[in-house]
DNA sequence: TTAGGTGCAAACGTTTTGCAACTTG
DNA sequence: CAAGTTGCAAAACGTTTGCACCTAA
């Protein structure tokens, strides 16, 4: 649906910097650690998945640390939490001008991003004609994929 | 927007009666307390909110029967649980025929119930489009209501 | 040097469960 | 009477925080 080498992950950096230097806060190993690998992944991580992959490279870094580094990120707008119903928040990358929806296969939970602009304008229609002035939405579509139906 | 007489909890009742004999479920003093102040309720209610009124009728009721009767609701179809970010769980009663979406202020934490077939129609297409077919959705709209727009 | 960060373990708030006593069918 | 249900309190679960030690600026 994306390409990874559309991002731009040097503006992340960028504006992550930014916001730590304006805060006084500091750039250091673990945090380091923790965001290039964020920012390098595409899937829907929970701190544990994330955590996980960090070890890999700095086992010592502790739950703590990511999920701190997560909130960070979500302060400054280059993260967002999901809920997808399972109790546990995940995260993606927020990465500029884009936003999506997403749909969630039943059988698999596999995770798919799709964008409507017309779902969007229907959307703001529904809020105003309630008195409504629309700041943000979540839309989740949950289906069994081709797959998953074909196995069945 | 919707009239609590076109509700049929007669209805309700028979469906869960059922459920219970199909599975040698009984019915007690305790379940039907709980559920037919769940039934007459328009809001979303936490399992603290409806433990409170329940026990307005009969306080020696634990909060255990409530999260237990709401989860057999849930598993019959009779009621639909709504995570709106706050970290609790919030239960509505699935009226047959009615399905709606969520608009939430932002400010005042009003919720605002409506339906749209126009995006459902457009979600279908999204769905299909990916391979997926659609089994159920949430959209949630978060914005800011009439009222608190002209507080500010 | 000092404000900020880390890692640990403990605290938190909500949800879930084990169990002995009690009800329903 | 057998199987299901209750109320309690404890466990589980993911998330958040206090604190002593460490580190970037």
């Amino acid at each position: 649906m994306r390409a990874t080498a559309e991002h731009d992950v040097e503006q992340l950096r960028a504006r992550l910097n930014d916001y730590m230097a304006k805060h006084g806060l500091r750039s250091t190993e673990q945090r380091r650690l923790v965001t290039e690998i964020f920012f390098a992944t595409e899937e829907h991580l929970s701190i544990e998945d994330l955590l996980d992959r960090v070890r890999i490279e700095e086992p010592k870094i502790g739950y703590a640390t990511v999920y701190r580094t997560l909130k960070l990120l979500k302060d400054c707008g280059l993260a967002f939490e999901r809920h997808f119903g399972d109790g546990v928040s995940r995260y993606e990358v927020a990465w500029a001008n884009e936003h999506h929806d997403h749909l969630i296969c039943v059988e698999c939970e596999k995770i798919v991003e799709f964008e409507d602009g017309d779902i969007e304008e229907l959307q703001h229609g529904v809020a105003a004609r309630l008195g409504f002035t629309l700041v943000r939405h979540k839309l989740e579509l949950y289906g069994m994929c081709a797959d998953c139906r074909a196995k069945q």
